[in-house]
DNA sequence: AACGCGGGGAC
DNA sequence: GTCCCAGCGTT
């Protein structure tokens, strides 16, 4: 009977060869790094909003809220007293909307327990609304140098190929591998540019598809380049294909105002101001109800636009009608003006169908 | 240990 | 169309 002992790594770094790594990856970081507004700054609470915002969101995506929501909110103070409803109009759009919510409430917490600031003890750090370990580890490595190791997409899929790790993306083994991994390799000095370089390794060289290996500071000592399979590691994740849905939406208008219907509490996108919306076709979606609110209704006539817009794992066929309203609407309903919209929390698409009207249709109503 | 949660960019 | 993005909290 053979013992077979299977290393956990393929290849785990000897002391050496991860001291090769760090000052490959440094170099060229401090070479290739990218000018973002984050990276000008050591304010923790900045980073901790850039952080938040960066959950599951590109980078480009980002740029415009970050500075929008600096200048609204310069500090965990001033977003602790903030009013919920103005912190969900300035996070409208970016998606994910209870990012939003933590963030205030981290930002409450940080007010009442850390003199305003975020904690310095990565216990403490943990125990924030919305913050888990990769922002733990974000925050602390980068605004203040502490050698906290960090995992997130791009970090895995470097990981997983240079060191040749075979899993699924996303999987319980092949993150609790990285996240070993991490914590080994981060240095004691400069580890928030480690752990960006990581990053940013994987967003402009080790991308997902399309890998540009003929750039990579690494490209000499990285398993997958050596076996050619770069392009198949990580594994992609078994994804369920998005159901179609097919929803009108009413512009209802009463003098120079629009009425929109705040979504419930506890409902996908809660507390986001829609236009009153039904399906029409393509089956239940938990979004949307078959009827029109009691007392609305659609005008005869052509569409006033249409538009499709992806959520969650439904692709949505949307026209716009002209509607009605008669009688009194519960508190979900409130009139707006239209330069009232900029700053109110919106769905997307929402924003989508008023952004799409030349100008608004005559009043029916 | 899976799943729900938005929206959009890149291909 | 598909894939996936500087994840977290809940079940």
């Amino acid at each position: 009977m053979t013992a077979v002992t299977t290393s956990l790594f393929p290849a785990l770094p000897s002391p050496a060869r991860a001291t090769r790594l760090r000052s490959r990856l440094l170099g060229w970081y401090g070479e290739n790094a990218r000018d973002l507004p984050w990276r000008r700054t050591s304010d923790a609470y900045a980073i901790l909003v850039s952080e938040a915002m960066l959950q599951q969101t590109q980078v480009a995506t980002v740029v415009d809220y970050y500075h929008r929501f600096l200048k609204a909110f310069p500090d965990a103070r001033s977003l602790a007293d903030a009013k919920e409803e103005d912190v969900l109009a300035l996070w409208s759009g970016l998606g994910y909307y209870r990012r939003a919510r933590s963030l205030q409430s981290a930002a409450r917490v940080m007010v009442t327990e850390h003199a305003g600031h975020f904690p310095m003890d990565p216990k403490a750090a943990l125990d924030l609304p919305g913050v888990g370990r990769y922002t733990a580890g974000a925050v602390l490595s980068i605004a203040h140098g502490l050698p906290q190791a960090l995992v997130d997409g791009n970090v895995e899929r470097v990981f997983s190929r240079f060191f040749g790790l075979d899993g699924v993306s996303g999987s319980r083994e092949l993150v609790a591998q990285c996240w070993e991994l991490a914590e080994l390799l981060v240095p004691q000095e400069r580890a928030g540019d480690w752990n960006q370089a990581l990053m940013e390794l994987g967003a402009l060289i080790c991308t997902p598809r399309q890998a540009a290996c003929a750039e990579c500071p690494l490209k000499r000592s990285c398993q997958a380049r050596k076996d050619g399979r770069v392009s198949e590691l990580p594994r992609p994740k078994v994804r369920v294909a998005a159901k179609a849905l097919d929803v009108e939406m009413l512009l209802i208008r009463r003098g120079s105002r629009i009425l929109l219907e705040q979504r419930a509490d506890g409902q996908a996108l809660g507390g986001l101001w829609q236009l009153p919306t039904r399906v029409i076709g393509g089956g239940g979606s938990r979004l949307f109800d078959g009827e029109w609110p009691h007392g609305l209704g659609a005008v005869d006539g052509p569409d006033l636009g249409r538009l499709r817009h992806g959520i969650m794992r439904f692709t949505i066929r949307a026209r716009l009608r002209l509607g009605t309203a008669r009688g009194r609407k519960g508190s979900a309903f409130a009139w707006f003006e239209a330069e009232q919209l900029e700053a109110l929390g919106l769905t997307a698409m929402a924003r989508k169908a008023l952004a799409g009207l030349k100008e608004w249709p005559p009043e029916t109503d």
